[in-house]
DNA sequence: ACAAAAATTAAACAAACGTTTGAATTAAAC
DNA sequence: GTTTAATTCAAACGTTTGTTTAATTTTTGT
């Protein structure tokens, strides 16, 4: 179990490994920004790796409940595709930090990481969309000859994409401040992805 | 102008950097790959910083020289949208580990780089596709009411989620060896984003 | 109140980092 | 062929890195 103080220290490594990476944030760095001693890293979790490991597990459970949790609300299929996109916006949305992070080091053997928690929350992503749209297949609202495996990269992709190529997007559709930003993403990126998921799913070839 | 051994330092260094990040590659690293002696990055570069920025414009200008080139193809709006779609997935699997780092640095001011290169390469990227979808909306085949600026991001969202889940995507669609990762790419899932951007250009609301 | 355990600290560790130096080697110019 | 410039090299520079140590303070259990 996570102490209070382990959390602290979580949320500032969160922060800094997003804003500077793992390897361009030293434990010192996480330190001073906590007001603890450089030691105390080590001591509560270890070493530096087993710090990122605690901090992905610690989001990685956090996503999953949610998922669990939407899956068994008993609304109709399209409400519960749009529920769900919006639950994929909102979640990378918090833990963009952790994604790139852990996309980084997936892609990039040179360390060990036990990240089998985080594959299955994908997953567990995949099956869940797979009833969701089997139901509005079944409704006959969906057609049935889409390549489901692919809708999750087509909505995280876009949310990522909007996040990594923000100072462009903030020139082009003058977003200055953050509240302009994510209200812009809460509502017509939103609604963009909305979009494109269902004409992907209902549209004729 | 860049020597040939420059930019034999410069693929390393791209290999490199796109594998293990920008602050997990050391100058002793690209040397010893390379086969150089440590003091030749700074004297040819100046430092490891200025090398990232001579491999950043010189992948840039690659990108802009075929953009240009197949604006000015003489071919009608759809067939040069899936040229710009095709045009897109190659380049991004080309340029991908540049991708990353760039994007990472945008969002991090802890380096000062000279990034206008990048950001107006994408600029064109929008220029470009808007370009092409007004010749489809005034020709009747697309929709009026599409964000068009939003259409860049879905495209390279979608390919570059793919692979940063590359080992998801392996293990679901069995793709043991790179081929069959690549081969997956170059029909499935170019042909899903053709069908997502043509679904979202064309489907009724 | 006191003893045991846990938490915190400053200091030190070796290793790796980017960069510079100055001598040695190779290539180019005349 | 000699001189000048460009290239390559091993070695060393001062920092910074993650981690450990041993002493000290704080908290806990009785």
């Amino acid at each position: 179990m996570l102490t209070d103080k382990q959390i602290q220290i979580l949320h500032v490594a969160e922060r800094l490994f997003g804003e500077k990476g793992f390897d361009g944030t030293s434990i010192r760095n996480i330190a001073k920004e906590a007001g603890i001693n450089i030691a105390m890293v080590s001591y509560y979790f270890g070493s530096k790796e087993k710090l990122l490991e605690a901090l992905i597990l610690y989001r990685t459970n956090d996503t999953r409940m949610q998922l669990d949790h939407l899956l068994n609300e008993p609304i109709e299929p399209a409400a519960k595709l749009d529920k769900l996109i919006e639950l994929y916006i909102s979640r990378v949305n918090a833990n963009r930090c952790i994604y790139q992070i852990v996309h980084f080091e997936l892609n990039n053997n040179k360390r060990d990481l036990d990240l089998k928690a985080f594959t299955e929350v994908k997953k567990r992503n995949v099956e869940m969309l797979g009833q969701i749209i089997r139901q509005g297949q079944d409704a006959g609202v969906f057609r049935k000859d889409v390549n489901l495996v692919l809708i999750p990269p087509t909505i995280i992709g876009i949310i990522f994409q909007f996040h990594t190529s923000r100072p462009l997007y903030e020139e082009m559709f003058n977003l200055r401040t953050d509240a302009a930003f994510n209200a812009y993403i809460e509502n017509e990126l939103t609604a963009h992805i909305k979009q494109t998921i269902k004409a992907l799913l209902t549209h004729e070839v």
